[in-house]
DNA sequence: ACCTGAACACCGTTCAAGT
DNA sequence: ACCTGAACACCGTTCAAGT
């Protein structure tokens, strides 16, 4: 047991134990086994066997250890890209779903890498490639595709969200949800519990991958015929 | 000056300080004001002249006042149903258009609402009808009614998200973006590359409206082809 | 029933001191 | 240059005691 346990002052080359990308690696593993609040300076610093202040000489603040995951998160996105062996529809959908997967790989992290804005700027310049292909595929303006490739992120992420929220919950929420809606005044949203109370709670039980098809499909269709209309 | 001041014990008739509805209203404007970070169990109660625990008798812990604050925000929101009198997507897009300004009244409780998934369940019992009225007149079955109204709302949520977050940031995000993908290697991706960078800082500088609007047309625009193919 | 004060077990972070 | 230990100014929450 040689270099292990708490020597002080700087260790001997070779042996580190710290660098940016471990303590961020180990932040993630935190964060995937128990969630965003169980990461804290001290208790990373305890995973990693070292002080907790030695972690501020790798990364300013807890901040940067958040948008440090961020980043992780979409570094490690990649988008496989079909090319145009198939219609632009399905590369476009293809490129979605590997997205959304990407997503999912870390639910706990959801919430921080959907709304840290530069980590979000950043995956644009390294996964849209594809989105931007089949789009320009289907016949659109620059700013058409500009605002297709937009609009279609917005829904990944807004469904991504939902996702990753429902996960983390333990109860149903299905015949919650119905029957409430049941409850409703008779006048009050007729329409609406004419529908959510007639596909009653299996018609309720929310199928993820169906619910994002039919998304990815609403909006190629809204597409195609944006492109049919130039 | 009467009865103001730090006394002990049960207040009199009619002189009560404290209520839930009380607590969530003076949290609500401190995370308006000042942000979410700032809104602590110990800056609440001071803001209400209140000893900290005292906050205990009306919410069981702080998760509940933030669970108690989506709520309030989804409470606020009322969508106009314009009715019959407009055509379908027109009624479909106006109910989105105030969903949209419900969520932005309180940009910092953005991320905490979208993710509350009982929030979020909440708001399709009190505010769905006119997506499901417009939905139903657009010749849509119940089960297509049911996933393009949540597509919709996915929609909205993940542009509500990134509206929020680049609010809360400082920077220009355009300027920054167009380098870096005009920085990328020729063959890495070039449509990306040709329609990012033929679009100029100008075209890139988002217009949130119009991002929103051209969102909502391409929606409703894959929707009616939805209702066509039934 | 409702409010309080002291206390507990935590936080993130600064700063001076080690090697 | 990198790591440490003590310390500071906070947290959320429990518990027993007041009225």
């Amino acid at each position: 047991m040689v270099n292990v346990g708490k020597r002080s002052g700087r260790p001997r080359a070779g042996e580190e134990r710290l660098s940016r990308e471990a303590i961020l690696t180990a932040a993630l593993r935190i964060v995937d086994d128990e969630g965003i609040d169980a990461l804290t300076m001290r208790r990373l610093a305890a995973t990693l066997q070292v002080n907790p202040m030695s972690l501020y000489h790798h990364l300013p603040n807890k901040a940067a250890v958040l948008a440090g995951l961020a980043e992780l998160v979409f570094a490690g996105l990649e988008l496989p890209d079909p090319g145009d062996a198939v219609p632009w529809d399905e590369q476009l959908k293809e490129a979605a779903r590997a997205y959304r997967n990407g997503l999912r790989q870390h639910p706990n992290l959801a919430l921080q890498v959907l709304s840290d804005t530069s980590a979000v700027s950043d995956v644009v310049v390294v996964t849209m490639e594809p989105f931007y292909r089949a789009l320009d595929r289907a016949g659109l303006e620059p700013r058409q595709i500009f605002e297709a490739a937009n609009t279609l992120i917005d829904f990944i992420h807004g469904f991504s969200l939902g996702e990753a929220s429902v996960r983390a919950e333990t109860f149903e929420l299905a015949p919650d949800l119905l029957t409430r809606v049941r409850a409703l005044p008779a006048d009050k949203a007729p329409t609406l519990k004419r529908i959510v109370g007639g596909l009653g709670v299996e018609g309720l039980a929310y199928d993820f991958d169906g619910g994002f098809e039919s998304g990815l499909s609403t909006l190629t269709a809204g597409i195609a015929a944006t492109a049919r209309r130039r």
